[in-house]
RNA sequence: CGGGGUGUAGCGCAGUCCGGUAGCGCGCUUGCUUUGGGAGCAAGAUGUCGGGGGUUCAAAUCCCUCCACCCCGACCA
């Protein structure tokens, strides 16, 4: 490719609208355009990553026996019906009318439509295990979109879906995926970690995110510097601080706390630490009936160390809580402990409350809480004598940096992640809703069971700019780079010998297999330097008259580590070597 | 969905308070000069001032309304 006829169109300021790094380099090397809110144009230089990205997933998703196919954009209602998806899934999947007012979703993505496929096309045990994927466009309207293409509303996402003729059968394909991952990832060449991931409703151990390390990622890692251990934050299990509860040794006293709600502000004004203080929340859960009208809300107090957070999901998987989990509303509050928010305890509320204390707190003793009363709190609480054990003593707390490792192996370390895949055990969910079966070996009919792995392309994009650059620009990793090398001529316009020097050197570079762009716009050094430092190309080659007097052309790598005056005819060499080296793959920091 | 903010040339912005013929920088076009880190000079082109309505002799500016986009948001008592 030949600069002069490729679409260059780089920006010195990004627009306004962009916030992260990602989204500002994006805009400004001109690789993507926005349309609409969470909704791009891919410019040629963007594409051509995309592409690349599919093509490493497609050939180790074929090495590892998954078929490719293509499920249609938009899908008819009714299978989404009959999974009970089409109103559960809500606002975020676009729901359209064709002309004769019959209803279908822009897919979200196609559970429903491979399910259909397997019940279908899948009649016997023989025929398993299947594995189809798809790489597609996919939409989910978004609340609210942001960081440009890494939460978009239109994005491009691998999709696949495998059937088994049984639970230990899935294990095989789940593993199957889980190693195929690892070597998609490799190969893009990312710093990545595969963390256990909540399995919501599915239940069971089979559910992993791989994660881009990125200090802008939304997720927050945890994982275990000695032994490996790696799960999302909403998943990672957080021990017990306290060996065990150490006998009361203060009296429960009410202190007057005026105008101070929060545990910090209690601490401080006590000039007690922050550890000794327990913070009450108090959740109220709905339960519905058929047409979702509340038949009954529950008040719930959860208890955590004032020093520790609430972990939703967690606090959602205890038994009665999950229904309906929210906040309670001051009246309810007001209504069952008597006082206003910023003073609630665990001790005398005016109505009963189901209590809830996090492990750590379960463990603590002569701890300072609030007393039900507004502007007072008790120090020196104990559990048993100044109030009931708690009814339930569960995990509810986010696991926080320096925590024992749940393996019992070490200490806990916090990383910030971004979900690129995500590979996950569905069992029978879809193919019993669905009524897929197929005919077993014993002749009677069995639902599939499945497993869903997928891949956010578009995100990857993101994902790599966001932990790969600096001041100049994008750093692509070579495998995922638009273009590989390019050769810079300066005074393309009144050198001949730079133009037939430059052209040779580009046209070695392709013969050596090296995706490389020429640029021949007969620009200013200092434009083209700056234009391929931003757009992010791993490898430059520089051919000026200067050099050529010389008798050497100029290579630099863009991540800066090399820089050389080469001889003409070893130039291309050179670079396809240290390409060679690049290409074989990423970092994995390792999987729980 | 709630709160906040912004819409003026392809991009970044000023002008709005205090109504009076729409500006600056970058980019773009043409010419000359220049030519190893985002060149200089000269001459140019480009605007439904987000849309609609209203007030006024006169609206980018004041009023009403709609729209789009951006940011923050269960906050933890």
């Amino acid at each position: 490719m030949r600069a002069s006829q490729f679409h260059l169109n780089t920006l010195k300021e990004a627009p306004a609208d962009a916030e992260v790094a990602s989204h500002k380099l994006m805009l400004r090397a001109g690789m993507i355009r926005k349309v609409a809110a969470g909704i791009y144009d891919y410019m040629p230089l963007a594409l051509r990553s995309i592409r690349k990205i599919e093509a490493i997933i497609r050939s180790e998703l074929n090495r590892a026996g998954a078929l490719e196919i293509s499920m249609p954009l938009v899908q008819p209602a009714e299978l989404w019906r009959e999974s009970g998806r089409w109103d559960k899934m809500g606002p975020e999947m676009l729901k359209l009318r064709d002309r004769h007012e019959r209803d279908f979703a822009f897919q979200p993505t196609s559970e429903e439509v491979v399910t259909d496929i397997a019940r279908q096309e899948l009649k016997s045990y023989r025929q398993l295990p299947r594995n189809f994927y798809q790489i597609q466009t996919k939409f989910r309207d978004e609340r609210r979109p942001r960081f440009g293409v890494m939460r978009g509303r239109e994005f491009i996402m691998k999709d696949g879906y495998s059937f088994d003729r049984d639970a230990e059968a899935a294990g095989k394909s789940y593993d199957t995926m889980f190693a195929a991952y690892r070597g998609i990832f490799e190969r893009i060449g990312l710093a990545y970690r595969a963390v256990a991931a909540d399995t919501g409703a599915i239940g069971g151990d089979r559910s992993h995110e791989f994660q881009v390390i990125a200090d802008t990622g939304e997720d927050a890692i945890v994982y275990c510097p000695d032994s490996g251990y790696a799960a999302n934050i909403e998943l990672a299990e957080a021990l017990p601080v306290l060996p065990a509860r150490a006998a009361a040794s203060a009296p429960l006293v009410k202190v007057a706390t005026p105008g101070r709600e929060t545990c910090a502000e209690v601490a401080d004004f006590l000039g007690a630490p922050l550890a000794s203080t327990v913070k009450s929340l108090a959740l109220a859960s709905d339960e519905t009936d058929e047409t979702g009208r509340i038949v009954e809300t529950a008040i719930w107090l959860l208890l955590l160390r004032g020093d520790h957070e609430l972990n939703e999901v967690k606090a959602g998987k205890i038994e009665g809580l999950g229904a309906g989990l929210r906040f309670a509303s001051e009246a309810e509050i007001v209504d069952h402990f008597g006082s206003e928010p910023g003073y609630l305890g665990p001790i005398a509320p005016k109505k009963p409350v189901r209590i809830v204390a996090d492990r750590t707190v379960a463990r603590m003793a002569d701890f300072i809480c609030g007393a039900n009363a507004a502007g007072y709190h008790y120090t020196g609480a104990n559990w048993g004598r100044d109030l009931p054990e708690p009814d339930i003593v569960a995990d509810i707390r986010n696991a926080v940096a320096g925590d024992p490792s749940p393996d019992g192996k070490g200490l806990l370390a916090i990383d910030r992640g971004i979900e690129v895949g995500h590979v996950f055990y569905l069992g029978d969910k879809y193919s019993r809703a669905m009524n897929a079966t197929f005919l077993d070996i014993d002749g009677k009919p069995r639902f599939f069971e499945m497993g869903c792995y997928g891949i956010g392309v578009t995100r990857i994009l993101g994902a790599a700019i966001e932990q790969n650059n600096d001041e100049r620009g994008i750093v692509w990793p070579a495998a995922i780079a638009p273009f590989e090398a390019v050769v810079c001529a300066i005074g393309w316009g009144k050198s001949a010998a730079v133009r037939a020097e430059a052209t040779r050197l580009y046209e070695a570079l392709l013969a050596a297999g090296v995706d490389a762009i020429l640029d021949d716009r007969d620009e200013r050094p200092g434009v083209m330097f700056a234009d391929w430092e931003l757009i992010g190309v791993p490898y430059r080659l520089t051919v000026g008259e200067r050099g050529l007097k010389e008798g050497i052309v100029e290579y630099q790598s863009r991540r800066g580590d090399e820089q050389a005056k080469l001889a003409p005819s070893e130039a291309a060499d050179h670079v396809a070597d240290r390409l060679r080296t690049a290409l074989k793959g990423g970092i994995f920091l390792g999987q729980n």
